[in-house]
RNA sequence: GUGGGCGUAGCUCAGCCGGUAGAGCUCCUGGUUGUGGUCCAGGCGGUCGCGGGUUCGAAUCCCGUCGCUCACCCCA
C-alpha cells in the first residue's frame, strides 16, 4: 500500500506544531487573564447531542457528520463543533451550581465531512472559549474582544469583525417570513440563484451583485429593526463596551452563522489572507440551547476559532533561535563519556544534543552548525570547548573543568 | 456534492511532437590521519499518484480512479 493521511487530514510537522504551541501558550495566558479555565470534552458525542443542539436543519448535521456506531448500536458522532458538548458538560457536572458565570476555554481536533479547501479540513483544530449562567452583555463584548486580541497577538494582521443581533428564535422566524413575502413579492427582480435559495436562506439575497436584486434589498426590512425592546438594549450594550474599548466592527445584518442556537449576539472575524474560507473564529450567544438540551434555563456566550486558518492568515513564522549544544565524539569509545556530559549539561538546564547517528567528525561539526550550537563539546582522549561563533577552542583535562567552560561559552 | 487546474527524487521543478528519468536544494562521504559555516569531487535517493488501454515500446497518447488545489455552497 502507499500510505497516506486520510482525505482532508494532515500531519502536523515539527516546524508548524511549534507554532501551534505558540499559540497555546498565548491563549493560555490571553484567556486565563480574563478568569477563563482549560476544560476538555470527548472528541465523540451521541449523535442526538448534535442533532438537538446544533440543529437538524444545519448543513453540520445533514451532511457532514462523522457517525458511527458502538458495539451495542448506539449511534455516536465524532464532534463537529464544541458548544453542545460543553453545554452537555454543564449540565452533567451541575456547574449551575457554581459561581456564574463559569469561564472554559477548550483547543482540540474537531470533524466535518466537507471538502478540503485551503484552510478547510476534514479533521481541524478549534480554540474556543465560553462563558456560561449569565447574560450580562459585558461577557458578549469581553469575549469579542479577547478573540480580537488573541487574533492580533497572533499576527494574523488586518482582520473585519462582523457584528450582529439575532434577537430570539421567535422574532428571527417572523423577520425571516417577512423577509420572504418581501421577496416572493418581488421576484420578477432577483436573480435566479436567489429566487433558488429563497426559502431556505432568503437572507442571501442581501449580498448578490445582482443589480435587479440590489434595487430590491434597497427597501427589504432588517432585522435589527426588528429585535424586541430587551434584545435591542443589549445589543446597545455591546456595542457601548466595545466602542469604549476601541474596537473596530461593522453591524451587518446579514450575518447569520451556520448553527441554529444562536440567540442575541453573533459575530465573526474574517481576514482578507485566506480566500474563499475567510472566517477566523466567530461565535456569539445562545441562550437557550442548554434548556433546550434538558438543562435548567441557562443563558451562556462563546466562540470559536479555526487554529489552522489563524495560522494561515499570520503566515511563515520565525522558529525560536534557541541556544544549544552540541556534545561530539572524536572517536566512538568516547561515547559513554560523552552520553554522561550531555546528561549532566542537560541536568543544568542546557539544551544539549549529541552525536547519535555515526556521523564523522567533520559531518558533527556541521551538525552542530545546523542545529545553532553556541558551544560544542568534543570528546576523545581529552575534551574541548569550542565556541561555535568564534571558532575558539580550550581544552579541559576532565569533564567538570568542560562543564566550566561551557558555561563560560554558554549554551 | 458540482465544475476547472495539477500529480516526476525528502523539497522546488525540468523532461511530455512516444524509445524506457534529469537539475537545483537537502542529506552522507572525501579533499582537511580529531573539527563547522565557503569551495571542489563523489555518493545515497524515483512503483514518473494508482489501475487499465493503444503501441514493438508510454513519465510522455487515451480512459478510469485516488489525492492535492481553486471556485460554488457553507463555515473554523
Amino acid at each position: 500500500m502507499n500510505p497516506k493521511a486520510p482525505r482532508g487530514t494532515f500531519d502536523v510537522l515539527p516546524a508548524d506544531a511549534r507554532l501551534r504551541l505558540q499559540l497555546l501558550k498565548i491563549a493560555d495566558e490571553l484567556l486565563g487573564q480574563a478568569g477563563y479555565e482549560p476544560f476538555e470534552t470527548p472528541v465523540f458525542e451521541d449523535t442526538e447531542l448534535f442533532a438537538r443542539g446544533v440543529g437538524e436543519s444545519t448543513d453540520i448535521v445533514q451532511k457532514e457528520m462523522f457517525t458511527f456506531e458502538d458495539k451495542a448500536g448506539r449511534s455516536l458522532t465524532l464532534r463537529p463543533e464544541n458548544t453542545a458538548g460543553v453545554c452537555r458538560a454543564y449540565v452533567e457536572h451541575g456547574m449551575h451550581k457554581l459561581p456564574q458565570p463559569v469561564k472554559l476555554w477548550y483547543w482540540g481536533p474537531f470533524f466535518r465531512h466537507e471538502a478540503p479547501q485551503a484552510g478547510r479540513f476534514r479533521q481541524f483544530t478549534q480554540l474556543g472559549a465560553e462563558a456560561l449562567g449569565s447574560d450580562d452583555p459585558s461577557l458578549d463584548a469581553e469575549l469579542i474582544l479577547l478573540l480580537a486580541e488573541l487574533l492580533d497577538r497572533a499576527g494574523v494582521g488586518e482582520t473585519r469583525l462582523r457584528l450582529s443581533s439575532l434577537g430570539t428564535p421567535e422574532t428571527r422566524a417572523a423577520y425571516l417570513d417577512e423577509l420572504r413575502a418581501y421577496l416572493h413579492g418581488r421576484e420578477d427582480a432577483l436573480s435566479e440563484d436567489v429566487r433558488a435559495r429563497l426559502d431556505d436562506n432568503p437572507l442571501r439575497a442581501f449580498d448578490a451583485d445582482h443589480p435587479g436584486t440590489r434595487a430590491v434589498m434597497q427597501g427589504a426590512p432588517h432585522l435589527l429593526d426588528r429585535l424586541s425592546a430587551d434584545d435591542a438594549d443589549h445589543f446597545a450594550d455591546v456595542r457601548a463596551l466595545l466602542d469604549d474599548a476601541g474596537l473596530a466592527y461593522e453591524i451587518d445584518p446579514t450575518l447569520v452563522r451556520g448553527l441554529d442556537y444562536y440567540t442575541r449576539t453573533v459575530f465573526e472575524f474574517e481576514s482578507p489572507r485566506l480566500g474563499a474560507q475567510s472566517a477566523l473564529g466567530g461565535g456569539g450567544r445562545y441562550d437557550l440551547l442548554i434548556e433546550e438540551l434538558g438543562g435548567p434555563p441557562t443563558p451562556g456566550v462563546g466562540w470559536a476559532a479555526g487554529v489552522e486558518r489563524v495560522l494561515l492568515a499570520a503566515g511563515e513564522g520565525e522558529p525560536a533561535a534557541d541556544s544549544r549544544i552540541y556534545v561530539a565524539l572524536a572517536k566512538p569509545d568516547a561515547a559513554r563519556e560523552g552520553f554522561r556530559l550531555a546528561r549532566r549539561l542537560r541536568d543544568e538546564g542546557f539544551r544539549v544534543e549529541m552525536e547519535q547517528a555515526g556521523r564523522s567528525l567533520k559531518g558533527q561539526l556541521r551538525q552542530a552548525d545546523r542545529i545553532g550550537a553556541r558551544s560544542t563539546v568534543i570528546v576523545g582522549d581529552v575534551i574541548d570547548v569550542k565556541d561555535m561563533r568564534s571558532g575558539e577552542q580550550r581544552r579541559a583535562s576532565d569533564a567538570d573543568e568542560a562543564l566550566a567552560l561551557v558555561r563560560e561559552v554558554g549554551g
